[in-house]
Order: C-alpha cells, then structure tokens, then sequence
RNA sequence: GCGGACGUGGCGGAAUUGGUAGACGCGCGUGGUUUAGGACCACGUGGGGUAUCCUGUGUGGGUUCAAAUCCCACCGUCCGCACCA
C-alpha cells in the first residue's frame, strides 16, 4: 500500500478538474442559485502568504458544499488592479504599471489554483481592463448627470508624500494610511462625490442588513454619524456702533441649553473672520493666532491632552437669541471647519470642552440643566461623578434659569426650544454627519481617468457615452509631476481634445479615479463580464443578485462597503439594478499572524508562503488546517504544530480507506474486498448514528462558518473507527463514501483521489450531499448524568428517547445515588432529555 | 471619552434556547513497535488527594434544583471612532 503521496495526487485532481470545467458556472433556471463571492484582491507584488486564503479556502468550501446540494453556484474571483501600489512598485522596478500587474495577476492566479480553488476563471475580471473601466466611467457620468459628482475647490487632504488628494476614509488618525505621511489641507479644484445625499439611506438600511455582524453595523453607523438637533442663527454686531450686522449660524443637539450659551467660537477658516476683518480691533492677535493654528498640524490640533486656546474678538459682539444678552465670539481651534457649520454655540456648564475653555478665559458658567435624580451615570464612579458634575454636566435632566422652558425634561425642552426658533425666526431642526462627500479625484497615472472635458466657452463637459472608455494612455512618464497635477496633464496629444459640445479645442481632465471605484461596483460584472451593451442585464441581476454571502477582511467595514453599498442604491434608483442592496450576507476573515504573534510582513521577515507549505505538506492539508485553526473571524497564530496534526488526520482518512481496498498487501481477504466493493458490508448501528449526526454537523457548522468545530466533528468519525484494541470497524462502501463527500469541500483532492479508487470513474463533486437521518441519530446511545442536588454524582448509558420514568427508575438503582440519597428527604426530580436527572433532596 | 468584541488547561480552542466544563488538535507522560532516531499504534493527561471525594471557566456578589452561559458591580485585553458641538 502506498503511503499518502499529496505531490501526486494534488496536480492530478486539479488538471482533471481544468479539462472538465467543473466549476464552471450552471445556470439552468430550475436550480436555486447561491452567490457567494471572496473580496478580490490587490494583486500586489509580493504575491500570497498563508494568511491571505483563508478567506478564499472558506468561500471554496461553501461552494463547494452548496454544488453538492445542488445549487447554480456562482463563485467567482477578479482583480482590483489599479491603485497606488501596483504604479510606486513599477516607478521602482521600472516597468510599466501595465506590465507590473500583469506578472502580480498571473502569480497571484497560479497560487489560487495551486490551492484547488473553485473559481470559474471563464468570469475573471480586472478593473485596469478597458472593458471593464468603461463602465466604471459610464457610472461616473450618470452621477454627474444627477448632480452627484461635483468640482470642488476646498481644502482636501493632500499627502505631499504620495502626491494625491486624499478623502477621509484613507487617512488613519491624520495620517496617510498608506505611507504614514501626516497629510496636509490643501485647496485645490477636484472631484468629489455626494455621498452625503445617501447618508441616510445608508444608515437606515444598516437595519435591513440582519446577516452583518452587529459590529460593522455600529462601524458603519459610527462612521456615517448622524446627530439631530437645529440649527440657530445668532445676530452679530460691531459692538459699539452696531452697525454691522449678519448672523452667525452654529449647528447644536442640545438647542434646549440655548439659555446656557454664554459665548461663541469659530473655526479659524471661518468666513466671518474675513468678514469681520475691519471691525475686529485686535486683528494682529488674531491674525498670528491664524498663523499659528494654520501651522498646526491635524494631529496637533486634535490632540486630547492639547490645551484649548483661543482669541477673543474685540469689537464684534454676538447676541443670544434666547434671552437677548451679548455675548462674546471668539476663535477658537477647538472648532473644527468641517463639522456643523464650523462655529458653535458654547454652554460651559453643560459640555466639557466649553468648560475647559470658559475657565481659562474667566467666562460666565450658566447652569440651566439639573440633572434628574434616576439619572444612572452617577452611581459608577460617585466621587470624580459628584466632583465632575458640579463643574458641568452633559447628561439629560431639567431646565432650569431658562425663561419658558424651566421645570421641562430635556426631550420636552428640545421640541419646545426648536419650536420658538421656527416661529420666531431663529432657528430650525437640522441634521448633521459625519461622513462627508467622497474626494474622488487622485493626482495619479494609475487608475480610471475621469472621463470629463474641460472647455472654455461650454465649461466641463462630459465625455459622450458612446466614446467610453477614455482610454488611460500608454506612457513612460507616469511619476508624479510634482505640480500637484497628474502626470496625465503633461501628456499633450492625451489631454488635448475637442469639446463634445461645441467642438472647439478642449482639454481632458486628467485626475483618476481613486482605487475603490471597480471595486465599488464589480461584484456586478461577474454576473455578466461580457456584455457589451450593459453593466449588466437586468434578468442576469435578477437571477444572481444579491450576493448571498460575501467574504472578506473587516478593515473595510467603512469605505469599501460604504462606497458599494452608495454606487449600488445609485443604480438603483436609476434603474440598472433590481435590488436595494447589494450583500445579504457579510463574513469577516480574521487575520492570520505569523508565529511570533505579529502580523506577515516582509519588514519582519516572518511571511510564510503557501507555496511552500503546499509542497512540503499539501494543498489539503493547508486548507484544512486553516480552517481548523480556530474561529473564522478571530485573529489566529499559524503554527507548524497544527499543521502536522491535521496532516495526520488525512493520512489516517487516506489509510482507512485503502486498507480495505488494498488487495496486494492483503491477497486474503481477495473475496471479502469483493464483496465490499458489492456494497454488501453493513455499518455497524452505532457508527451509523455517529456518521448521520457528523453529516448533520458538518453542514450545519459550514452554514455558520464554524469549520473549525465541522472538521473537529470529522476527526471524531474517523477516530471511532479505529479505537479500541486495533479493532478495525469496517462501514460499508456507501456510508465511506458519504464521509467522502462531506469531507470533500475541505479537502477535495484527497477525496478525488479515494472517490476514484473506490471505483468511480466521474468526479465526486457530480455526488449529492448526503441526507442525514434524524431517526438514526436519537438511537445513538449517550451517557446521562446523574446529579443529586446539582452535583454530578454518576452517569448511566442509556438508549435515545427513554422517559423520565424509566431514566429516573435507573438512575435510583445505582449504588452511588443511594447513597448521596440515604436519609434525605426527596424534594423533585428534575429530568432533561437525553441530558441529565438530578435529585433534589433535604 | 463613545461604540463593538472578548476573558475557559502548558498552548489553539469546544460547550452560551442555563443541564456531565475542557470536545477536537498541539504539547506532554507511560507502554508497544523500531538497529537507533523519526514516523506509527495503544492508553493517559485542568489542579489537589492512596481513595470515597474536594476544587475549578478574569474578580466579587446575586438569581436557580442546576451558571463558563442570566443579572449587578469591578478588573483586564483586542478592534473601530474620537475636541463631531
């Protein structure tokens, strides 16, 4: 017999596997249909390590599983090309970004495929391909057509070292996710998307989404964060003359505080400090204070431990709606520009910072809140709570030094305060987010052009449909110009054009697109990567959308899946697609860490390379084991050790099998094989339960994404059939099989290779999922407890389904329980099926 | 500070509609096999005790016949956001 040779079988199954098309993509209508598809990856130049399959190896077994119970699976993979990466890699190695994506793709292909991966190839798709990029255009120019892409001229996030603009989702604590770089506000004209028309439909769908974890909900509601409250406009006066006058509109969630106001504060980049810049008598305080918070970095700025500072506004005074009283402005960098409406109304007793801020410039504290007296928040730290809430207080309560709002709740206090600023003029009820428009344009060569033309008479003009894609041209200077501008705009026959309007000269805009727009929408192509006419037919979508179960790291809980989620109710609403949303089920990986409990790097050196343990140990032994390792999305430590336990395991299923079969070393039992082989062995009853109970587990558990207890449930089976004085338990030919196809998604090429050998000449995966028996699983024989007043005491074997009489009459007859029983009083008897009696006594 | 996840042997982790804690794997121990090592096979393996037993799921309390699981308080770890008005 030969021992488990993987080198040979693996390359076997998966050149079978190519010539049969087995994964190709069915899609005869009488099937149900299953979509279950991986985050494509950025196909980067130091190709896979062991932590990146997970992901995959998780989709290919579920894939696997549902072809096998009969489902159109569609499972396919693709490449998110374009971006930063891929264009520093080739700048670096000299090469085109073409070329460098090009090698990374076929490398990152070849180790898929070594991995036995179901992917149907014939469905590829690549977001740097024209093909493909049309489109990614083509949705672009629909937005600007309903006026959701826009030009901008504001301050963006510039990293001066990548030389691109930035939105908000790429930075990581003020600095550039990327290189780390602390970004800089630069103003310069780009594109940017409205991303913010969909915030709330974004944030109320979240509630729709009941197969996402709850934490990327929260992460995605934290990060489009709303916050109701009103807006209130404050009249602003030079405070001698008052003759100036114009008003000064601060967003509040707390307009009830409104009597508490006792001062006001901008951001530097305000627009009334321009305005106010000859009324203000102490401009040159102010103006170094600009130049000083101007200097400041992000960072600096918001730094918790960083004092407050700020300048006071001499000669301009603003006026407290509520109650009439003038009150101070001031510029403050506690402010931010971007939130609200860049200035605030302060209320120092009911807000920490305002606080903060009103002790060190001696300004008035005005408490006009009470806390209530169920209010929890003081029991947890009563000493620094006490202390605290003398100072200020931030919770809800009741009005107080208020005028017409003393005495009410807050809730109340709100509705009513709102209500006068509407009638009187002063206010209205606004909503307010934190996510802001997407900042779409990048200042680089490698991604999609947008696909818009600059004229002098007709101003920016789109490209005309029918001319898409706008092709990114083949160039050899693609580096950053240093300008500020994208290396496009130095390519004179390129950025030259005509206008599709007029017809005069014209010049292309040349800023691309950021890295997430393919992947903002690509989940679609799969369904139909070769239309010419469409993004996708709409009876396609029909069919195939949503996709069932989508799989992928969570660090792109709040751009990724935000940006989809907005592209895809865009095409919704005009109409491309038949869904609202576009993934019903949302799984994410954990990460693997190397060895030494840091993450694969190549800067630690400590990336292990699935090439490298395919060959040494097989490609199924690697996926099992990534599957065995623990919890799907928790964060795991590769370890050799348990690599070579789940090895063992294989070769133990791989032996099993062939030592029945194997008619050389055992020339013998020549008749009793046959005979086996006739499928006249019967399995043993109480294997046969546990076998119905492991197919039930195992589909269960891949339903759930718990491989790791799937595969535990597996090794349990194939170490009751050897236990107990090297007593072989022989099944027969049909339950093996059945344990082969459940073991199949994980390890498909061992099991391909059984299949054939236990005479079958089509492949497994043409099997169907075995059906368990219910009826077979009670009869399995198990242990009962036996508790006396909760304390476990003995256990009885008892058959499945036994009445509380008979276990009860049982239990009593032991030896053990007469005795924890002697001289008690009987109080109940408390009995659980097929679990446990437990005697209550005195 | 806010939001989320979590805390179980020497290690990765099972068990959460409350019902035999530690499945499965690693490691370790004993024995077998082997020229030897490795591999393989059998048995054992939370801690304490010769043993009937006692004890045990971050800490302290509570509910219950019964708590890793539910409730309250505390301690700690990880992730995301963070001067968001």
């Amino acid at each position: 017999m030969k021992n488990y040779d993987h080198k040979q079988i693996e390359p076997k199954w998966r050149d079978y596997w190519e010539k049969e098309e087995i994964y190709k993509t069915q899609e005869n209508k009488e099937n149900p249909k299953f979509y279950i598809l991986d985050m494509f990856p950025y196909p980067s130049g130091a190709g896979l390590h062991v932590g990146h399959p997970r992901g995959y190896i998780a989709t290919d077994v579920s894939a696997r599983m549902m072809m096998l119970k009969g489902y159109n699976v569609l499972h396919p993979m693709g490449w998110d090309a374009f971006g930063l990466p891929t264009e520093s890699y080739a700048i670096k190695n000299k090469v085109h970004p073409r070329t460098a994506t090009e090698q990374n793709i076929a490398t990152f292909k070849k180790q898929l495929q070594k991995m036995g991966c179901t992917y149907d190839w014939t469905r590829e798709i690549n977001t740097t391909d024209p093909e493909f990029y049309k489109w990614t255009q083509w949705i672009f120019l629909q937005l600007y057509k309903k006026g959701l892409a826009y030009q901008s001229y504001k301050p963006i996030n510039w990293c001066p070292s990548c030389q691109t603009g930035l939105a908000n989702e790429d930075l990581e604590g003020g600095k550039c996710e990327r290189c780390d770089t602390e970004v800089e506000q630069k103003p310069m004209r780009q594109w940017v998307l409205k991303i913010t028309d969909y915030a709330d439909v974004l944030l109320d769908d979240l509630d729709k989404l009941d197969q996402w974890s709850s934490s990327i909900v929260e992460m995605q509601k934290n990060w489009i964060g709303r916050s109701c409250g009103a807006k209130v406009k404050f009249e602003i006066k030079n405070w001698k003359s008052g003759e100036k006058s114009e008003y000064l509109e601060v967003f509040t969630t707390r307009p009830d505080t409104l009597f508490g106001c006792t001062y006001m504060a901008v951001a530097p980049e305000h627009q009334l400090i321009e305005n106010w810049k000859f009324e203000i008598e102490n401009w040159e305080e102010v103006s170094q204070y600009l130049e000083k918070s101007k200097k400041k970095t992000e960072l600096e700025r918001t730094a918790e431990d960083k004092e407050k500072t700020g300048v006071k506004l001499e000669g301009v005074v603003a006026v407290n709606p509520a109650n009439g009283k003038e009150i101070l402005v001031f510029v403050a960098d506690y402010v931010l520009v971007d939130y609200g409406t860049g200035a605030i109304m302060a209320v120092p007793a009911h807000d920490e910072r305002d606080y903060e801020f009103a002790q060190k410039y001696d300004l008035d504290i005005l408490k006009v809140v009470q806390p209530s007296k169920n209010y929890k928040g003081q029991i947890t730290n009563p000493p620094s709570r006490e202390e605290r809430e003398e100072k200020f207080y931030t919770g809800e309560g009741t009005n107080v030094n208020s005028d017409f709002l003393n005495g009410l709740e807050t809730k109340e206090a709100k509705k009513k305060m709102i209500k006068w600023l509407e009638e009187n003029g002063y206010g209205f009820t606004a909503t307010d987010y934190k996510l802001k428009d997407w900042v779409f344009s990048r200042q680089r060569y490698w991604g999609e052009p947008i696909p818009m033309v600059h004229c002098q008479k007709c101003g920016t003009v789109p490209a005309p449909e029918d001319e898409l894609p706008v092709e990114l041209p083949e160039v050899t200077h693609y580096k950053p110009s240093g300008t500020g501008k994208s290396p496009l705009a130095n390519i004179g026959e390129w950025v030259n054009t005509i206008c599709p309007k007029c017809g005069a000269k014209a010049k292309r805009e040349t800023d691309t697109m950021p890295q997430w727009a393919g992947s903002s929408w690509y989940y679609l192509r799969f369904i139909d990567p070769d239309n010419k006419e469409r993004l996708v037919a709409k009876d396609k979508d029909k069919y195939w959308s949503p996709v069932n179960l989508y799989v992928g790291g969570a660090e792109h809980a709040c751009r990724h899946l935000i940006y989809a989620r907005f592209w895809h109710k865009f095409l919704y609403d005009i109409g491309v697609v038949n869904y609202e949303e576009p993934f019903k089920r949302l799984e994410h990986v954990g990460i693997i860490l190397a060895e030494d409990g840091r993450k694969m790097s190549k800067r630690y050196g400590n990336v292990i390379n699935p090439d490298n343990i395919i060959e040494e140990y097989g490609a199924d032994a690697m996926r099992v084991y990534e599957m065995f390792m623990g919890p799907f999305n928790q964060s795991v430590v590769w370890s050799v050790n348990g690599l070579v336990g789940v090895r063992r395991f294989l070769e133990r299923v791989y032996s099993y099998v062939n030592r029945i079969i194997d008619k050389e070393s055992n020339p013998l039992a020549k008749e009793r094989i046959d005979k086996w082989m006739k499928n006249q062995q019967e399995t043993p009853k109480d294997l046969a339960s546990l076998l119905h109970k492991t197919i039930k587990r195992v589909e269960d558990d891949i339903y759930k994404f718990k491989f790791n207890t799937a595969i535990s449930q597996l090794m349990i089976f194939r170490n009751a059939l050897d236990r107990k004085n090297r007593e072989e338990k022989i099944l027969s030919k049909a339950d093996v099989e059945k344990f082969l196809i459940i073991l199949s998604p994980f390890a498909p090429h061992l099991t391909e290779e059984l299949w054939e050998r236990l005479g079958h000449s089509k492949s497994i995966f043409y099997e169907s999922w075995p059906e368990y028996k219910e009826q077979l699983i009670k009869e399995e024989k198990r242990e009962v407890a036996i508790q006396v007043n909760g304390k476990l005491r003995d256990t009885m074997e008892v058959k499945g389904n036994i009445s509380k009489q008979e276990a009860v009459e049982e239990a009593e007859k032991r030896k053990n329980i007469k005795k924890w029983m002697k001289n008690k009083e009987l109080i109940k008897v408390v009995y659980v099926e097929d679990k446990l009696v437990n005697f209550v006594v005195k």
